[in-house]
DNA sequence: GTCTATACCGCGATAGAC
DNA sequence: GTCTATCGCGGTATAGAC
């Protein structure tokens, strides 16, 4: 009965969704006012809290949809037949398309890293700690074949999830750096291919 | 003839200036208030603002010791005689010493960097940009010489850099990834000894 | 669903007593 | 140098008209 309803509701819903997660990017939590996402939405505050109920609620779906979508998405690329190296450049490679599509998801999760989950009801370690395990277990495995060199699995993924994550969370500072945007498709691809290479060098002895 | 008076009024500057290090490290720049930081030192909000003209100024006085001091023992580590590998690894060793001792610096940093040093008068790309050059040009020498192995020195040292200080930048993150404290000693060592293996076997052929 | 109006609070900053 | 008192502003959130 409610379809049409539901539809359009669902659409400023969504169009909060996106203007919050693009600000709570830009600036932070503290650093975003409801008036901030109203303004972009083209709405009033008051409008807005109509669909939700505060902005510590607001924060918590934006990332609730940010891990949604991100689970998913690495889990078809986990999920692939590959086996050793071409396997880790897979996930590697779907990982910097996932990011490089969502720079903004990158940016929140990056100050959620930093103020340790505070924000959020839910704790983020947690639910990504099935597939940090999964991942030591596939590179302990390959190191124990000696497909690998021996690295310790756990620091080896810390040191790549900080190795790609800077990139698009520092971008602003990276292009003071490099002279020019980091974020274009040409500099994100060298970037990509340069991260594979150093990772292909250390891990691979041929 | 002020000797004693500017003891005692340093003195208290630096007591609000270390408590505002740690509140802007810990919850950023938006997220602190002046009652935080003049509470952490036990006085009030009106007699912290007689120290310091406004928030930013504050803000700007903290980052600049900041500055001054990182700069500072980087440069004692870079002018070191040591050349090839041994130099790269004992400026890294030095990094890690210099993040394990500041941590509060190294989140301010990455709060900086995300976003994009609107906080700041400097710019915070441009004051770093001539130890990025430099670092550009020793390792386009070495693998030149063919010490190193060929990657992108641009792209290398951005690797780097988000490498090593994400492990300091995320510690409540990895903490949960870890099952452990990842700032006690022994973990930054461990996790020192990783990055250094991992850089050598990238760079190195032997 | 969206609006205006408003309540209420904490913020940064200032004035002036001690 | 530190305090109390106060201002003005902008924040989140609510009430009620349309």
């Amino acid at each position: 009965m409610s379809e049409l309803q539901e539809e359009s509701s669902r659409s400023t819903r969504d169009l909060i969704l996106d203007e919050a997660l693009h600000c709570f990017a830009e600036r932070g939590y503290e650093g975003t006012s409801l008036n901030d996402i109203a303004a972009g939405v083209g709405i009033r505050r008051p409008s807005l809290l109509h669909h939700f109920a505060s902005k510590e609620v607001l924060y918590g779906d934006v990332f609730e949809r940010l891990l949604s979508e991100w689970l998913e998405r690495l889990d078809t690329a986990i999920a692939s037949p590959q086996a050793g190296w071409a396997k880790a450049e897979l996930v590697l490679r779907a990982g910097f398309d996932l990011f490089a599509d969502t720079p903004d998801y990158v940016r929140i999760m990056r100050r959620e890293a930093l103020d340790g989950g505070i924000h959020l009801g839910i704790d983020l370690s947690a639910t990504l700690r099935p597939l940090f395990d999964k991942a030591c277990d596939y590179f302990d495995e390959q190191m124990d074949q000696g497909t690998f060199r021996r690295h310790d699995s756990r620091h080896l993924l810390i040191t790549g999830y900080g190795a790609i994550l800077t990139y698009f969370s520092d971008a602003p500072f990276i292009d003071g750096l490099l002279d020019e945007e980091a974020l274009t498709p040409n500099n994100i691809r060298d970037h990509c291919e340069h991260v594979v290479g150093f990772f292909r060098a250390a891990l691979l002895t041929d």
